[in-house]
DNA sequence: CGTTTCGGTCTACGTGTGTTGACTAAAGGT
DNA sequence: ACCTTTAGTCAACACACGTAGACCGAAACG
């Protein structure tokens, strides 16, 4: 608890303060959601004020934009049995990773219209590149059944924490998902 | 607009007005989740007033549980192969359905925690009956992926409604899943 | 007809929220 | 040494919410 003696510039302190309370925002939307996590919460996480906060960060609108700034998917390409291969790896990506982020931007989007947007956008342009790599002609459907099954094992285990998914090694999950996803993605 | 002439009967205006606040309650919870859906908003939406919901559901909590009140899924048994077909039809039901009381569940369960805590409950429930039936030995990751797949394909097209799922078919979502189930269900 | 019951409305209270602006004090610059 | 900038705090605003209780008018009943 004792404070750091050493000397910090203005510059330095406020950018801890600042990634404090990103941190916090980030822990508290991702439990709580948009609508239950309240400024004074994450300022008091963040060990400061609430004026603060809307200092730095202008409104809770744009503190959660901050948060949920989403790192795009890796495009994917090239022959079916390839692409099979390459969603599989994202989703075993998806359930090692980070998790934070993600997790506030899920939990939000159900009920935040402008996170819903972001989110909405992001899964459709990533399922018209599945799509165009596809060669059955219900293509659409197949892309959008292979984003529901990462969406559903994502919700499933970090928002809902079901219980055989909460424990499951990442690769556990990704080699029985491998057959049914290569079922779907090639005819 | 014009008002019924018919002489209509103090219990009978008392049951409509009930289920006016109730479709109301259905549909917004539904579209908004339970923050954002306000008792002054479902009033109006009734065309009646705040004060009179809470005469006669008690509370924002109570009313919430009376149009979320979830129809349990009929129980799944036997032979891996008919387990299969049984969540396959099951999934079908549930894209064809009335929906609008399981969307509000959905889109509450995770932002509100007495809603969370009896989806997951019935979840869960169900994926014990389906692990019961699996004969592999980590069944219970196959049912959990299993009702991970159902979860993602009702979230994406009643929540997100994305493109490729909402215009969709429940009999060709149900065919394209099908060697996909049956992948995970069986070895 | 008089009285009671009850569906429906109106007003107000208390609380928690996002947000603002004045303020303090220390760091940076000259 | 002085002045300016700025990280951080405090107190207050306006507003929307869930909820409670007084109130009104018509149906039900004797």
């Amino acid at each position: 608890m004792a404070d750091e003696p050493t000397r910090v510039s203005r510059a330095e302190r406020r950018r801890r303060t600042e990634a404090r309370i990103l941190d916090a925002a980030r822990d508290l939307f991702g439990r709580s959601g948009y609508d239950r996590t309240t400024i004074r919460a994450v300022a008091a996480a963040a060990g400061t004020d609430p004026g603060l906060v809307m200092r730095y960060f202008g409104s809770k609108e744009r503190l959660f934009a901050r948060v949920a700034e989403l790192s795009p998917d890796e495009p994917v390409a090239g022959p079916a049995e390839d692409v099979a291969e390459l969603l599989l790896a994202s989703l075993g990506d998806k359930l090692r990773g980070d998790r934070s982020g993600t997790v506030a931007m899920l939990r939000s989007m159900l009920t935040h219209p402008e996170a819903g947007r972001e989110v909405r956008a992001a899964i459709t342009g990533r399922q018209r590149q599945v799509a165009d790599a596809i060669p059955a002609d219900d293509a659409a459907l197949r892309a959008a059944l292979v984003g529901a099954i990462t969406l559903g094992v994502v919700v499933g285990r970090e928002l809902l924490d079901l219980d055989g998914l909460r424990d499951a090694a990442p690769e556990d999950v990704v080699d029985v998902l491998r057959p049914a996803v290569h079922a779907i993605v090639e005819g």
